[in-house]
DNA sequence: TTATAAATTCGACATCGTTCAATTTATTCC
DNA sequence: GGAATAAATTGAACGATGTCGAATTTATAA
């Protein structure tokens, strides 16, 4: 067939992104099949590499999905977070949706990281890169927020590693890796341990 | 062919392991291939199944490998630490090679984590198992020297999570997450991270 | 209506994991 | 030593994957 008017090419792309985040989000990455997503679309697997140029795209912008959904789920509980409940609220409010947000969504989250973009051939498109830019843009806000006022480039860099930190935590837990094996709350280790550098930060701030 | 007389079965065991973890670390996870693995061993792919049961189990003891080299790697480290340094000095080195490790073997790192186990269906071999605990043994054993004794549950707790910090900043630096994407020094922050939770709870301890 | 351009398909190809009947080798027994 | 037995190894078969492009079909323009 050719050009056909069942979709826009806006449209078309949407539904391919919506349909492939729906199968990566049963499957996981692994069992993830370019051609079963295109055949639950009703097309066929070229059309894929028509709109997206390469299966490399398509995973990033099936992941950029998941990481617009992660977003919005923060911000839902943040902004269910009264004012009064106090700073420390917030974070905790923050660190436990970002644990909620991956355990109800396992697979899809779990894609995220396990697709690995070789950064020196791939482009990835502008949209793509905000996706993943505004969910640390939200931490950032927050732990600006929480410290009163300070930023900075060394704010900068302590909430990038406070993410890892917390990455990590989560990454062990899901991949039911040996280190985290029986620890019952997760989560709260690792806002334990984001507790712990805050206020380590906020006291080095403050004794300067 | 039969059985042949070129190996006994222990050693075809290893020299598949071998292979397997040689093709592993030229080409990571994804592109990695029991059939390539047994013919640089010389057999076929059928023998793979014979002698682990199933591709899993292959994996398993592949990345089990991984984790012996790299506890050897870590060892090696504490031992090229003088007492002189300080306690300080062995959690540093500790962690330094952590993530050199991690760096000198990037494919092979990372394979240990983009395997994923479903511990439900699949049963690890005690020594596997053991490969994977040492590890964490080391970690222990170096956080309870550094605290100066005090060895129960909650530094067994805390030892886990800083683990898990620590591999959060190793993952996402590796994968060239976004979050890491322009941080210099991950180790660096990851060790910052680890000295703040051990500070903290070194005087919650002390002022108990 | 015809010609042009664009979108879509589908088959071809190499590769993968998995299985298992057939084959080859080593050992055992006479 | 030679035949019978047991064990290890192979390789073909199967369904599925990603990737590519020539052929086909559709929509638009002339």
């Amino acid at each position: 067939m050719g050009r056909r008017s069942d979709h826009t090419p806006d449209e078309l792309r949407e539904l391919l992104i919506a349909c492939g985040h729906e199968l990566m989000a049963e499957r996981g990455f692994a069992k993830f099949s370019a051609r079963e997503a295109a055949r639950r679309a009703g097309y066929s697997v070229g059309t894929i590499y028509n709109v997206f140029g390469g299966l490399d795209a398509y995973l990033i912008a099936v992941n950029s999905r998941t990481f617009r959904e992660w977003s919005a789920w923060l911000e839902a509980a943040l902004a269910a977070t009264p004012d009064a409940a106090g700073s420390d609220a917030r974070i905790a409010a923050l660190v436990r949706a970002y644990f909620a947000f991956a355990d109800a969504n396992r697979n899809a989250w779990m894609a995220i990281y396990d697709h690995r973009i070789d950064r020196g051939n791939t482009v990835i498109a502008r949209q793509d890169e905000l996706a993943r830019e505004a969910l640390t843009g939200i931490v950032d806000r927050e732990v600006v927020r929480w410290s009163g006022g300070g930023n900075g480039e060394s704010t900068r860099r302590l909430v990038r590693s406070l993410i890892a930190t917390v990455h990590g935590h989560c990454a062990l837990w899901l991949s039911g890796s040996y280190a985290l094996l029986r620890e019952e709350d997760p989560a709260g280790q690792a806002l334990a341990r984001v507790f712990e550098s805050l206020a380590a930060h906020r006291a080095q701030a403050g004794s300067r």
